[in-house]
DNA sequence: GGTGAAATGGCTGACCC
DNA sequence: GGGTCAGCCATTTCACC
């Protein structure tokens, strides 16, 4: 979440990022004869989407529910303190605990909201228990069952 | 977030998982040869899990700041009702604000956690009054700069 | 039924216009 | 930006255990 904006993305660009976006797994071949473009021209701008850094990289998304994991739940996390050093080592800590997907470090009534999918209840009571709460720095948590999550539209639409 | 879980994932179900989640650009040559398979193993095992859901798709990320999104925030989401309708309307609206990533519908406090990419303050503050706040089932909101987003470690270690 | 091997078609990447 | 060529990869088919 960082890195200054080295030049302009052209509508090209933006064609291209839109198109990947919405399926990542097509062909070189497609995406050019879908803009329009050579081959080998999308191929380079492409290329160079990954080198500037606009397209950081290529995941898979794995089914949590299939994987014997399908309850989710944000857990917040409140601190006692804020001194610098502690919220850091706490950030990482947090975002190595199993079954942990995302650790969100925000400004506000929480400091942390940590997305977990895991098994059963059980274990979501044993990360806040065990991995969570067992921090000195953390005053409180405060864990809210996930029904559902869903995609936004994303950057590119106006 | 849904699927039955057809038949259990075995250890090289697993491994591959772990590789491709890994690096998701590796090909299928490397894949075999990292966990000492067949070139055809690997690609029908990895097609298999496909087909099976448990790897739900490939997608790209895309560096939101280099795209000219650089302050990021989660809008918490209360609503004066729950009638079923509503909500499951009010969620897709929220999807489908542009800017935003991703929409948790919670039990909780919360309602809605919406993660929204913004290029400035003020923009984060039209997304709230303009496309949140405006519909009538919306009790009130209270919204969170994120310093900083972090990867778990996932599903996969013990 | 799952695994290993070979051949074909197609894509990517590099060089040059 | 666009065209060409070589190398490599994915997919398919078939034989084997």
């Amino acid at each position: 979440m960082a890195r200054t904006q080295g030049a302009a993305l052209d509508e090209v660009d933006l064609a291209l990022l839109a198109a990947l976006l919405d399926d990542a797994e097509i062909t070189n071949k497609a995406l050019a004869h879908r803009l329009g473009l050579a081959e080998s021209t999308c191929a380079h701008r492409v290329r160079a989407l990954r080198e500037r850094g606009v397209i950081r990289d290529t995941r898979i998304r794995v089914d949590e529910a299939a994987l014997g994991y399908p309850l989710q739940a944000i857990i917040k996390v409140r601190l006692a303190n804020h001194t610098g050093p502690k919220v850091t080592a706490l950030f990482e800590a947090l975002a190595s605990i199993p079954r942990v997907l995302q650790v969100f470090h925000v400004a506000g009534v929480d400091d942390f909201l940590v997305h977990v999918a895991v098994e059963d209840a059980t274990a979501l009571r044993d990360i806040v228990l065990e991995h969570i709460t067992i921090h000195p720095v953390v005053r409180g948590t405060e864990t809210q069952l996930v029904f559902e999550l869903r995609d936004g539209s994303g950057m590119l639409p106006r």
